[in-house]
DNA sequence: TTAGCTGAGTGTCATAAACACACTTTCAAA
DNA sequence: TTTGAAAGTGTGTTTATGACACTCAGCTAA
């Protein structure tokens, strides 16, 4: 047991995981960071996962959870929540998953309950053909992806509804955009994560109302067609939105 | 570590342990089933705790849950929701704690991850005074809890917000209700929950408007005042809704 | 028997939010 | 200079929300 020993604070806890949902956003659909490690002896095809780790025994979840998000991308300081536990005594049942967790952990048949966490990055901000998991990392279209090692898959998908969620309450989202963004690309952010149309004018309308947005003197350019305004997000008014209290971001 | 011995059946995991709040409804205010362990020698005041174990190397998360409950209440079959997972390494820093730890457990010094859950039960189903735990379980007064062991008390918080999050979308209120009931036990329970004031009118608009109750050809008998209506939550009429996908049961 | 108390039950109007819907503008490229 | 492509804009209808006050039915106690 790792609690009897000495050295605490170097020590991973064998029985508590970390899996970690990176979304980003490219303008266009909605992606996650999914590591590829190689084929599988059993099925012959890629073992895809969602990055995670053991935890260690001085951390806290959610630092265990920026660990593993810094460790993988190099980012900090990223939008994080969690998601929730999941425990099946099955969930390391595939074989292919077996095969895998005897090359990488000490203790490749302890029963482990993994904590889910989903964060969002910006896709600029982590390039995984310029990183050092160029081979092993990359970002996957969200509804391209159909199978995962583990349970990997079903925590996507509480990942996804949870987002769903949370969009409608509160303007996460702009942590998927740069800094600077268009209507349109805020637009189609909402439609990427809540996978319906939304009518062009009545979002413009819904968000411009929460004036949390700043217009900047600036427009897009080199584009073959009338160039768009720049906004930005406007923390401070959104602050002062959300202290009073309000809890209809609905759409 | 317990994954090693070979019965992992009846293994209890000294990593992770699971932690139940069990609230429950008198018509006027909302409870919580507390465990009161006697009084400390560390601070000399009662220590309570909500209902919690570790879990068992072969059951799921929601089996544990279930497992708490039932061993505690003998109640099966209850609304039970996860709400996430709990893991400061620091949670059971407190010197009262330690002590009951100590007590208890064979690993007291292990970093315990904790799973909170809720539920949602017919105060009739479960009369502390009745049970095996005449002594050690009762209810408390939500309100009039304001210091819990370990980090019981946050995990109520949260479970608090969750609910209240939860009944603006999803009636699962009922389940705090017995089979027949008044609409104005409803509209208490749900101010009770969301912790203000609804109007009684709208209130009765609203959930009449979503035609998930059956009022029944019975009144309240032998009160001093006008007997009120008697109703029944319609489930197959819930279902009917929900599928076809509504989520605004907002207040 | 009746007066008084208690909570049940009921409707309307004003305001705000949601939704459906189509044309003009601006720029780049051909 | 024409064409294609996305930006940007307004109105009317419908639906939900929120505020608000009186009568009714049954019990109790004088």
């Amino acid at each position: 047991m790792s609690s009897n020993k000495k050295n605490k604070a170097l020590e991973l806890n064998p029985n508590v995981s970390i899996d970690n949902i990176i979304f980003g956003f490219d303008f266009d659909q909605l992606y996650c960071l999914l590591i590829d490690s190689g084929i599988s002896k059993t099925t012959g095809r890629p073992r895809l996962a969602v990055p995670g780790d053991l935890i260690y025994d001085n951390e806290t979840l959610d630092e265990a959870a920026n660990r593993i998000l810094k460790e993988l991308t190099g980012i900090d300081n990223i939008y994080l929540e969690q998601i929730g536990a999941f425990g099946d005594p099955n969930r390391i049942g595939k074989e292919s998953d077996k095969e895998w967790l005897k090359s990488m952990r000490a203790e490749p048949d302890a029963r482990v309950i993994t904590v889910a966490y989903f964060s969002l990055v910006k896709m600029d901000d982590f390039n995984p053909k310029a990183s050092s998991f160029a081979e092993s990392a990359g970002w996957a279209p969200i509804n391209e992806i159909h199978e995962l090692a583990f349970d990997h898959y079903e925590i996507l998908q509480c990942a996804r509804e949870q987002l769903k969620r949370k969009i409608k309450i509160q303007p996460i989202g702009f942590n998927l955009l740069p800094e600077k963004f268009t209507l349109s690309q805020l637009h189609k952010l909402y439609e990427s994560i809540l996978n319906k149309p939304l009518d062009k004018r009545n979002f413009r309308r819904k968000i411009l109302n929460l004036q949390i947005l700043t217009p900047l003197n600036e427009k897009q350019v080199g584009v073959p067609h009338k160039p768009s305004q720049l906004f930005e997000f406007n923390e401070e008014k959104y602050q002062k939105l959300s202290s009073e209290g309000f809890d209809n971001f609905g759409f």
